[in-house]
DNA sequence: ATATTCTTTCAAATATTTCTGAAAAATGTA
DNA sequence: TACATTTTTCAGAAATATTTGAAAGAATAT
């Protein structure tokens, strides 16, 4: 499997294009979604250099995304019998992945929002006895609106945690919670 | 209101500086969300020349992020009687913002991600018959995971127009949308 | 029409992110 | 230990993204 896949299938040079851009979109960097994206579609684990030259980077740059992809745990190392290198399988479970990626990034990104939404609230709570009348009103109306944020945020942290909580036990669990809900209404 | 507020609060401050990076984190530009923050933070409309003071930016950047933020509909553009410049006031509707982000964006992110797996997917399907079994082997196996990953895609866009459809008849669908699941599981 | 005020545009400047490739470090082999 | 192979690191290069500021363009008032 080390000399021949050197070049691409159509089909997954497509993938590795969209999965690319997607991951792209979501904040990874492009190479992540196109090494999980040839990983993916590979039938036998990939060692470094497969991935080197069939996506045409340098040596650096797959070090370097296949160690930010086994952080993430979106790509895993897998012993080949026989072989010295290192070789490398992706995460297949599609549900498991996106929620290892929420719950990861919820932590850093939502937790820190609310804590500094929580700040900025205080804050403004301290000029709710100011007295100047003006800044007794703006401080009022921004107190309401920070209160608005908190909340979003909260929400969105909880909406996380379920999802990854579901995510856990459920083998399909992305179906089930989708299908909880109303159908679709367009398509 | 365009004389003194010329420097921000600190929990203006704060809160500007979070939502900017929640939304550079969302793929949007910075000061998109730190311009909406002093917005929905105001009592009153703001002017272009205000924020630009407030947040010590050009007028080039003022100008072009009001316009990207009415293009998403996250602000608009407000009369003041007897003022000559415009002046700009955030969307307060938190949900409505975000469905009105999400709609746009699936649109354009998963429709096309929907269309090139199906694609990839054709393309894959065509060597099923190959006379290499090898290559038979190969075809079988990405037509299945490149099945997940549309399924994938299309569930993702079915959560969104779910979302979607509900934001536009409720006041507070988030709150709705997360209750009708099971109580978060950590704190 | 002309002046004044405000907004937009855009090329150049900055800043940020990502990649390269060669050297260093690590890992295994004899 | 010495050797061969593989992986990592990192400074500089390249590619992207963002911002500036001055000039052009609109809009309104006189």
């Amino acid at each position: 499997m080390s000399k021949e896949k050197r070049t691409l299938w159509p089909s997954e040079a497509a993938v590795s294009d969209v999965v690319g851009r997607l991951m792209e979109f979501w904040g990874f960097k492009r190479n992540m979604g196109r090494i999980w994206s040839v990983l993916y579609l590979s039938h036998a684990p990939l060692s470094a250099e497969d991935l080197r030259l069939s996506l045409k980077l340098s040596s650096g740059a797959v070090s370097m995304t296949l160690n930010e992809l086994l952080r993430w745990g979106i790509v895993r190392k897998v012993w080949v019998q026989g072989e010295r290198k290192d070789f490398y399988a992706a995460e297949v479970q599609l549900w498991r992945m996106i929620s290892r990626v929420l719950s990861e990034r919820e932590r850093t990104e939502i937790l820190s929002a609310v804590e500094a939404f929580e700040d900025a609230l205080a804050q403004a709570k301290a000029l709710r006895h100011s007295t100047d009348p003006e800044t007794r009103e703006r401080a009022e109306l921004q107190i309401e609106r920070i209160k608005m944020l908190l909340e979003l945020a909260k929400l969105g942290k909880r909406l996380i945690d379920t999802f990854v909580a579901t995510a856990k036990i459920d083998a399909e669990p992305l179906a089930r919670f989708l299908l909880r809900h109303s159908p679709p209404p367009s398509s």
